[in-house]
DNA sequence: GCCAACGTTGGC
DNA sequence: GCCAACGTTGGC
């Protein structure tokens, strides 16, 4: 799951009550079905700092709360209001997560270009802009080990 | 600050 | 249903 660290960042998470948070604002088709298809309770989630250098990811989150309507969507004062999304029929959903440890170094973007087992991450793709990508098993097991 | 990539909107 | 215009993302 990609922040950016001005909105909100990987410090922010652990100053949330029980370091849990919802995962609110979430107004991407691909990334809102993602959420609601593929992430359920316990899944693993890495942090990724975008934007502010050094880009990197920060450590390991896990979901807590499986997709339920983005609620954010209906308050008129919130940035991510969204007129068409509705009570009865909701058009966001987000997962809530939980912190579970940090990497003793943030694992950069830099450094992970230059590891052969995650030439293939989403997030080297070109152009790839989605805010929650699939991790294969694979490039988890690998950086579970860069970051023991 | 630039710009490629790409998602969304809305007129037709 | 097409596609131009526009807005956003995010690495560089």
């Amino acid at each position: 799951m990609k922040t950016e660290p001005g909105t909100f960042s990987w410090e922010d998470l652990q100053k949330c009550k029980k370091k849990t948070t919802h995962w609110e604002g979430v107004r991407n088709y691909q990334a809102r079905n993602f959420m609601m298809h593929e992430m359920k309770i316990g899944d693993g989630i890495l942090f990724y700092h975008s934007v502010v250098k050094p880009t990197a990811i920060m450590g390991i989150a896990r979901v807590s709360k499986n997709a339920y309507p983005d609620f954010f969507a209906f308050d008129p004062d919130s940035n991510y209001y969204d007129p068409k999304s509705s009570f009865d029929n909701p058009r966001w959903f987000m997962v809530d997560i939980t912190f579970e440890r940090s990497f003793r170094s943030p694992l950069t973007l830099d450094e992970i270009k230059t590891i052969p087992e995650l030439k293939e991450m989403n997030l080297l793709k070109k152009g790839n802009r989605l805010s929650i990508q699939p991790v294969s098993q694979k490039e988890w097991n690998k950086i579970q080990k860069l970051r023991p």
